[in-house]
RNA sequence: CGGGGUGUGGCGCAGUUGGCUAGCGCGCGCGGUUUGGGACCGUGAGGUCGGAGGUUCGAGUCCUCUCACCCCGACCA
């Protein structure tokens, strides 16, 4: 894309009202734009973040065979009433809303009831077992408190998945491999070695569940780890879980990390409550058994700017980069033009994303928006290169710059 | 929801004990000089001070109510 068709700007402040780093350098770099408290949108910048965030997640999830879908944000009051979570009292994040005939709607803070009810169309019998679906999707809490930009928002986009199994041992063994899904997920976007599965509490329907918490300042809970980082436990079931794994609490340290995933097993209770049945093969009606998978979209959006941000800006990896390549010719005329022209075309036949700064402005002013908006990858061209046949390149994360062919630069890129 | 803080051009801020046509920087328009790390000079446009009510000869400055935003806490499948 060429930057003067981007409609964003880049901001040399970041507004006053934000404290979190990740809205600040996100708004500064004109990925997100804050509507109000807890509520952002996403530019286009910002979308492109969120789709390659979703891609990969969306593969993982594919790969154990589970089904995308999309359910609705309008929500039937019946379903929740059937669990009891339609009451405030049990579930405080409520917007609800009414239809013109003064009947009440809900507005979709989780789709666990509704998403399970569905399933129900489709599964009867044994024979249709396991099933696993999922989908990317807006959830609306009414928090009494938004806080840390876009980490705990109002309005976010959390990947949800459901699975339904016959046997509690089909089910543990599907959960298991959901876990290395997920580990998966977080080492191809870049946080694996700072994220962790830990226990947590398990709710209303399990002891524990499984918590995937990433180490980050700007998080919510303390997490307390062990020194070869194969134990780690939230603070809120320390004892409980230390007891219950025998290790002893003395020998883990604390640190603050953000969670940015959650799964956990309902096993029957759920399905229970809501009547969501099967026919064996000896003809009883049996409960479903159901374990539930979330990945928050956003959050991990904000917990990777946190955490891989410098001084400079944001600091994407190169897979959810909203582009690859920021390319900067220092003239706006002449031979530099007509090459970074030629490289622009050649990049994009080649399948990478460019941004490409055509603008008329100084270098400098290139420079610090491409470290702001936190392009792995920087390629300028200026008459110095031109006349050598070369480009000049340098990633985000070094501060080596080298020149070379452009031969070179894209088989860097492929 | 409890406590604390802040609302002044698009953004960041200043504005004494109430006093004159509400300032500054960034950004923006125009003219020019510039061009390897957010240039410089000149010039111009743009706000009625979050909102409502009140006190006063006079309110951005004081009072009341209200809204919004931020932080801490509580809450958080």
């Amino acid at each position: 894309m060429k930057r003067t068709q981007l409609f964003t700007k880049t901001r040399k402040d970041h507004p006053s009202d934000e404290t979190a780093k990740n809205a600040q350098l996100l708004i500064q770099a004109g990925y997100i734009h804050k509507e109000m408290a807890g509520v952002y949108a996403y530019l286009p910048l910002g979308i492109k973040v969120i789709e390659n965030i979703k891609q990969i997640v969306r593969e993982e999830m594919n790969a154990i065979d589970s089904q995308e879908l999309i359910m609705t944000n309008l929500q039937n009051p019946e379903v929740w009433k059937k669990t009891g979570r339609w009451d405030d009292e049990a579930v405080d994040v409520w917007f609800k809303t009414k239809l013109q005939d003064d009947n009440e709607l809900g507005l979709a803070w989780s789709h666990e009831e509704p998403i399970l009810k569905m399933m129900q169309q489709f599964v009867s019998s044994y024979k249709d077992l396991p099933k696993s679906v999922y989908q990317f999707q807006t959830k609306l809490r009414n928090e009494l408190r938004a806080k840390s930009g876009i980490m705990r928002g109002r309005e976010f986009v959390m990947k949800d998945m459901y699975s339904l199994h016959a046997s509690q041992e089909d089910m543990d063994s599907y959960y298991e491999k959901a876990t290395q899904a997920y580990i998966k997920i977080y080492e191809r976007l870049g946080i694996g070695s700072e994220t962790f599965v830990t226990f947590a509490s398990g709710g209303a329907f399990t002891k524990f569940s499984h918590e995937f918490q990433t180490i980050c300042n700007a998080g919510e809970d303390t997490l307390f780890v062990n020194d070869d980082k194969t134990v780690a436990v939230n603070e809120e079931v320390l004892d409980d879980a230390t007891q219950e794994i025998g290790v002893d609490k003395a020998t883990l340290k604390s640190v603050v990390s953000a969670e940015v995933g959650n799964i956990f097993k309902f096993g029957t209770e759920k399905s229970e409550k809501m009547d969501i049945t099967f026919t064996d093969a000896e003809g009883n009606k049996k409960p479903v058994f159901l374990a539930s998978y979330g990945v928050g979209i956003t959050r991990v959006m904000g917990v990777i700017a946190e955490k891989l941000s410098d001084d400079k800006g944001l600091v994407w990896p190169d897979n959810i980069a909203p582009f690859r390549v920021y390319l900067a010719p220092l003239d706006s005329d002449g031979p530099v033009l007509e090459a970074a022209n030629q490289l622009y075309d050649t990049l994009q036949a080649a399948g990478i994303s460019v941004l490409y700064d055509d603008r008329d402005v100084r270098p400098g002013q290139k420079f610090a928006d491409a470290d702001l908006m936190g392009i792995p990858h920087r390629v300028v061209l200026s008459k110095k290169t031109v006349e050598k046949s070369q480009v000049e390149y340098k990633s985000r994360t070094s501060q080596d710059i080298s020149f070379i062919s452009s031969e070179e630069l894209l088989k860097k890129l492929s």
